[in-house]
DNA sequence: TTTTATTAAATTGTTGACAATTTCATCACA
DNA sequence: TGTGATGAAATTGTCAACAATTTAATAAAA
């Protein structure tokens, strides 16, 4: 990914929030401050920082003078945080069909390309098509045209996302529909029309998460 | 408003967030440290952490190593924050006409009849309604069950509408205009009609977006 | 045995000094 | 006169010690 660690701060969260993401540190589990700084070998003023940014990822929890834990994703916040995709990426879509140039709706259809020649090759590999549902997401919201929407998307909520992931990486069947609903999606933004746009990426992250539901179901929760 | 301030970290946020939104720290000015850090007689430590929090609500911007400045709310910016309102609450709106219990919603229509009041005695005072407006967009959004898009447009979104507030302060024939709508959007969710009433909520914030962006080119920009 | 004070340990909040980095002014040189 | 190197000042990043608060563990009382 990308290195960028020009200050013991960023560089000590980055490596948190992977461990945190990878389930090195569970969901749930307490955090003490010095306990990570000995691990990492700063004092606690970085390491604060670091952990104050987790927080404002909706990483990790604190109450003050009190516990600090890794947020644990339960149903309910998986529910909002879908919600949350639902709005903000169905909208995205509609700004990306209407702000995107040329250029970025052809790098977008090469993208798309790239997919189906991954499914075709890997007969549906779930893990390679997971990273290109990621990608194709990824894409049009960073490329809609508004920052605000485009850095909470990133930096909040997929984040979340990526946790719970883990659970959800084996769903093969569902491979071939997303494609097709990506395809459509690509559609509607190369013909500028937003409004059938964030329609279609409303309806199939909400597909998404009924599917991410009826896993759970039978599976049972934690 | 609200006391609590456990921590000097808090207390300090949210005074320096009064005079950011306030004006007594000017948009675009810099900010150092040590001169804040005197002035409110704390050491860096925990003002630091007052900074990081404004930073991840938007209203400062850092570079590592180098300057702090206090945000500048240009048009684009501006421009952003309301599509931002636009799609989430709409999508608040939506959410409350699904989840809201009878007696919140109940609790909505007191809060118009008061709007109703004090727009007839005080003939359209532009300032009450425009307080009445943000008490209005509050409630339904904080009652609207999802806790994470709540606290985005309270703790991100908001901060920056205040901040061009003083701008729009007098925008009087609008205020029954505006009544209204919010009219028609308590309909639509004591109906539970949630399609409705996000469409109304969407397009009373474009309304609003319009008048303002109308307002700017009258008054020619900073 | 259960409940409530009391106290010790653990943990977070805060501070002032020190290190690293950037910024800006000054000066030498073309 | 303009341009780039040099160094001092300003500013941010980091550290280790200290203070305040909370958690737990223990003991006393009902």
């Amino acid at each position: 990914m990308r290195e960028s660690s020009s200050t013991l701060s960023t560089s000590v969260f980055d490596q948190i929030k992977n461990d945190i993401i990878g389930g090195q540190l569970p969901q749930g589990s307490k955090i003490v401050e010095t306990e990570l700084a000995k691990k990492f070998n700063i004092s606690r003023g970085p390491l604060r920082e670091a952990l104050h940014k987790l927080e404002n990822i909706n990483l990790i929890v604190k109450k003050p003078h009190s516990s600090t834990q890794v947020v644990t994703v339960d149903f309910e916040l998986m529910k909002q945080v879908y919600q949350m995709r639902i709005v903000m990426e169905g909208y995205a879509a509609r700004l990306a069909a209407e702000n995107m140039t040329d250029k970025e709706i052809q790098g977008l259809k090469d993208l798309l390309n790239t997919h189906q020649d991954s499914i075709e090759n890997a007969g549906g590999e779930s893990y390679i098509q997971k990273e290109g549902d990621v990608d194709f997401h990824y894409y049009i919201f960073s490329k809609c045209g508004n920052e605000l929407l485009a850095n909470y998307l990133e930096s909040k909520v997929y984040q979340l996302v990526r946790m719970c992931r883990i659970r959800t990486s084996t769903m093969k069947d569902r491979v071939a529909l997303a494609y097709n609903e990506h395809s459509k999606i690509v559609d509607a933004i190369s013909n500028r029309d937003g409004e059938f746009a964030e329609m279609l990426m409303r309806k199939h992250i909400s597909g998404a998460w009924e599917t991410i539901m009826k896993l759970q179901e039978t599976q049972g929760d934690s």
